[in-house]
DNA sequence: CCCCATGTTCGACA
DNA sequence: GTGTCGAACATGGG
């Protein structure tokens, strides 16, 4: 499920356990969420120690256990976040549980596509000073994400959003999302996006990233109506803003659903393959 | 049984 | 180097 959006819900699941002291993790060491660390070591590094510090950034979170332990976590396809009380029994998907006093805070993931892993580190893991700005943060500049489309210029633009290293927190319903907004046809070349379209997307992006996190951070509530979110994957659905039929087809990779109507293929360029369809 | 899924990575190939 | 495609990972829902 996690775009940016539900990661910020996610880490405020574990919100109200900061200050308080790890007494006893519960590790199921063989789930494949573990796959790029030393499963055994995270008991000692945590228990024992307060829970300090709780950050999110894109599709990433690290917590800060004491003065040197931090648990970097990526949820994946599925994984969840849960807050339970102290009396809470692991169920089968929950690969890592820890408890306080007050509290048991679970990383939750069937699918096992997420992962954790330990840092020890008495400060800031480097890799985390140095990532890129998220989409409502001010180094988001026009020209931050001009430059990103050049580099890339044949890709689908879509594909080009889902890219972590320039768009964190970006995944597939918000790169959709973004492009209804914006007007631009998904599978338009990046590199042809200029002007006032690039303009448009920088908006765009802006703009999702922030009523996505209002409405969906504190409580996970429904997106509006007017959005194409609730409309996008109901057989039948139609665009919030025309009331024409909504599309949908495999774009860099991912089902993408778009308004063909309301995000129009320019003129003056063919499409690859399919038909360009106004 | 079939297909699909809010993600990422890797290998093959043009 | 660019870009595309399919597979893999593991599980559940329709």
């Amino acid at each position: 499920m996690p775009e940016l959006a539900e990661v910020e819900y996610y880490r405020r699941q574990w919100l109200p356990a900061l200050g308080e002291t790890v007494s006893r993790t519960h590790i199921r060491p063989s789930a494949r969420v573990f796959r790029n660390t030393a499963p055994d070591r995270i008991p000692a590094a945590v228990e024992g120690h307060d829970f300090r510090e709780a950050l999110a950034h894109g599709k990433q979170m690290l917590f800060r256990f004491g003065d040197d332990a931090w648990l970097l976590i990526r949820l994946g396809m599925a994984g969840k976040l849960e807050r339970g009380d102290p009396a809470m029994v692991p169920a089968k998907h929950d690969h890592l549980v820890l408890f306080t006093a007050k509290h048991a805070l679970a990383f939750n993931d069937y699918r096992m596509f997420g992962s954790t892993t330990l840092v020890e580190s008495a400060k800031l893991p480097d890799f985390w000073r140095n990532l890129p700005p998220m989409p409502h943060e001010p180094g988001f500049t026009r020209d931050h994400v001009g430059t990103f489309l050049r580099r890339r210029a044949k890709a689908p633009v879509k594909a080009v959003l889902l890219i972590q290293e320039r768009f964190p927190g970006i995944g597939n319903w918000m790169a959709d999302e973004v492009l209804w907004r914006a007007r631009i046809h998904p599978a338009y070349p990046a590199g042809r996006i200029l002007g006032r379209k690039l303009s448009d997307l920088h908006r765009s992006l802006r703009e999702v990233t922030e009523d996505a996190l209002r409405v969906i951070a504190p409580d996970w509530s429904d997106p509006p109506d007017d959005w194409l979110f609730n409309h996008r994957w109901r057989d039948g659905g139609t665009c919030p803003a025309t009331g024409k039929p909504l599309r949908r087809e495999t774009i860099g990779g991912r089902t993408t659903c778009y308004s063909p109507a309301h995000q129009k293929w320019p003129p003056g360029l063919r499409r690859a393959s399919m038909d360009g369809g106004t």
